[in-house]
DNA sequence: AGAAAGGTTTAGCTTTGCCTAAACTTATTT
DNA sequence: AAATAAGTTTAGGCAAAGCTAAACCTTTCT
């Protein structure tokens, strides 16, 4: 019961970040897969008959618990990867996803935790989203986005999604990363831009869709 | 042209072990991959409208000058992950193969060369063997059987063949590890098997066959 | 309610990769 | 030189995974 696939464990995943506990769309599992319709009903009998998902023809797919248990196991792996490459080997926060992708596959028990242990057993991956813990359980998502905060307040941004490589090059562009705090001076009413002041005084505007991406806690 | 499944590194993986630059019968290769031989000589036909080996009929297999270049470059990839593993996160040399053997086979250059400088652009793996280098290169082979060293030599284990797992834990309970030194006190002419002494005093014997899979270079 | 639209599944085809059994080469032995 | 043994390839199957085209539910719109 232990060994799958590297195709099976990208749908499993796909579930995961689609629908979590909840019923997916086969269409829409496709589409996330970066498959066609077909092949995603066939992969969904593959895993209903291995018991990792639920079916219900024409209505939707839902990860049972085991299902559950491995798609949350992979992405505790994608997450470590990732706070390796980053940490470790210097890569940038824009370019780790598709090596992750790739390493979450590895199988081994061991490794993963040897991983973990090297890392000094991280909660937040380099986006600053939750590592999912040996045990199964997920740290809260922190932060909300950025347009949720009133002018005036103090921040620190503590997430980002990943909304692509241009995103990403935007982020280092004006320098911002994890821990950096700031103070929220101006929101347009217009286009709902804000403008954000960094701590050595520096300040600057942001979209909508940058912002939108990003995330922090109140100081 | 860059593009290879893990079956296919497989089987030039295996071509290069059994044979080198050389031809290697398909039974053989089906063998070292744990396949059966139809099997072999699809896979090789397969490799063949790749240009990554030649084929005679009836007569063997040949890695072209593309499939060379190529195992070399899964070799070094298994090679640099098992000095990781042993290195950074504590493994083993005994348990590390089975994972590097999943790990050789992520496709990344930019990982490959920052886990290399991570580590230090390491010449030799855990075991001894040589690391090929980016450029293709391989540094040479270092040592030669303990055997071979007369009565009275002083030697530095430089290497050890993987000889299972059995193997490992005997040396690691006679506290054997690359780098240590020892004198050759005595050899059997009964059985072969050999004495060593340790820089502090210890001495003890070795059969043929542990004696046979342990590389050293004289002082 | 009936029909069109939209999404889902079935049918049937392709490639990779492995298998067994049978046919075929090559090598060895008498 | 012929016969047998040993090893290799062909033939024909099967499962995983993908695809397109066609059939089939659901939902929505008139």
């Amino acid at each position: 019961m232990n060994n799958h696939t590297e195709s099976e464990e990208n749908y499993i995943k796909a579930l995961y970040h689609l629908g979590g506990e909840g019923a997916v769309a086969s269409g829409a599992l496709a589409n996330r897969v970066g498959a066609k319709g077909p092949s995603a009903t066939q992969a969904v009998r593959r895993l209903a008959s291995k018991g990792l998902v639920e079916v219900i023809p024409y209505k939707g797919v839902k990860l049972t618990l085991d299902g559950l248990t491995l798609a949350k196991h992979i992405l505790r792996k994608h997450r470590l990867w990732e706070t390796f490459l980053v940490e470790k080997l210097g890569f940038g926060w824009e370019e780790v996803h598709p090596i992750a992708e790739q390493l979450e596959h590895i199988q081994s028990h061991d490794l993963v935790e040897k991983l973990a242990d090297y890392l000094d057993s991280p909660v937040h991956d380099p986006h600053g989203d939750p590592i999912p813990q040996a045990d199964g359980k997920i740290p809260p998502a922190t932060g909300k986005p950025l347009q949720k905060f009133s002018q005036g307040s103090s921040l620190k941004v503590v997430r980002v999604e990943d909304a692509g490589t241009d995103f990403f090059t935007q982020l280092d562009l004006l320098e911002i990363s994890l821990g950096k705090e700031y103070t929220l001076t101006s929101v347009s009413s217009f286009d709902s831009s804000i403008q954000l002041q960094a701590e050595d005084g520096e300040s600057f505007w942001l979209s909508h869709s940058m912002s939108s991406n990003i995330y922090a806690i109140s100081l």
